[in-house]
DNA sequence: AATATTTTATGAACGCGTTTAATAAATTCA
DNA sequence: TGAATTTATTAAACGCGTTCATAAAATATT
């Protein structure tokens, strides 16, 4: 067995690595490539043969650099969740915690009610359900920064006795689960006559804090 | 144009139809056959020449007889959904229409939960999502007959008083949005260390409850 | 028996996501 | 200048869901 994989050689034989730089711009034009098309085409409406067409390279190359479509898809979403990031810090402006839990509910509702395409490459997807520790959700911070922001709305409202005292992290994945239904529902089935779709995720919201409230 | 189109030809020239047995027992084998492999290998791990191949046809007759793989699937799901009927039903004896609604809600949950792979065939998908008219979850009566219990007993408990009136509609919508977040989110993201993975259905329906209850 | 007619059944194809074996390119060493 | 070696790139293939033109089958009419 070789004892140390030297840290940096000094001198390679073969054909040398691209650089990062050069690796990271071809990334880049990709996905660029690849959220034009996205955007225009849908998911589903858009090949990697496309993509590999539109950016000029052979439909196999795009698996040296990205797992699979999913994977590449992955990569454009993190736009969508910096805007929702945004529009959650925004919600986090309120002194209030139980106002700021509120906002909070509607500004993640509101968002992805505004953005079903997004939703359902995002969350609608059977695949690969057991491939281990990579998940795009969890994986990716900005969505349960999410939970993080509604945690300690909750559990500064707990201290304030403005909720009743409880598990925080069991509440707030209760938020999380009551909006996560709202939405999905919403979304996946929107010829369905639901009362009140606009105040839906309102509605969630207050009774959810109504129902951990005191007394 | 042809005025009338006889009701029944006495007599037609070519090659007399299927006859509904026939054509009812091959589907029924068809089913048989797809439900067996479905079981064992999961519905991503079946192709549709697999099951053309275990009933003894070409893969392009399955598509006169069904619209595709999914429509196959949804003929599976109807085991599934009168399976989950009863033990709506079950939960439908409990006189008391607030435990009644706990109980609905507590079947929906436990039913799903210990059906991951039948939830995520029939509800985690984003094929096709603007096929106007039929639509798998809202055609399937089973499915929404659970609305229609949750609606009752929610009408039943807004009666005598127990929650607070208001549209039983909306308000049994957001008891099945409510139940519909939590599974979708234990189901879809298992590995999130969920804080009372077991406990959550039930405080969801107990804090709905609460937040739609009088005072 | 031959033909026309209607329905059933299928072989072959399409584009898809993805894998892989082979090739091309770029470098160092002799 | 070659040969060796390592990396980058791709052509070809696989199995998939699905479609469609065509073939086969089964009847009534001539």
């Amino acid at each position: 067995m070789p004892v140390t994989r030297s840290t940096t050689k000094k001198t390679t034989r073969g054909r040398p690595r691209k650089s990062e730089a050069e690796e990271g711009a071809f990334r880049a034009r990709v996905i660029g490539e690849a959220r034009n098309l996205f955007a225009r085409d849908g998911y589903e409406g858009v090949s990697m043969r496309r993509v590999a067409q539109a950016v000029g390279c052979s439909p196999a190359q795009l698996y040296t650099l990205f797992g699979g479509k999913r994977d590449l898809l992955r990569h454009i979403w993190e736009d969508a969740f910096s805007e929702l990031a945004d529009e959650l810090h925004n919600a986090s402006a309120e002194k209030d915690p139980l106002k700021r839990l509120h906002a909070l509910g509607d500004a993640w509702c509101r968002f992805w009610l505004s953005n079903p395409d997004h939703y359902r490459s995002i969350f609608l997807i059977e695949d690969k359900v057991n491939e281990p520790g990579e998940r795009y959700f969890v994986e990716t911070s900005e969505s349960l920064g999410a939970l993080d922001l509604i945690a300690e709305a909750v559990s500064e409202s707990m201290k304030k006795g403005l909720l009743r005292p409880d598990d925080v992290a069991a509440v707030s994945q209760l938020f999380l689960c009551g909006l996560q239904g709202v939405v999905f529902n919403l979304i996946t089935i929107p010829e369905f006559p639901w009362a009140a779709k606009e105040q839906m995720a309102t509605r969630m919201i207050t009774a959810l804090i109504d129902g951990v409230s005191p007394h």
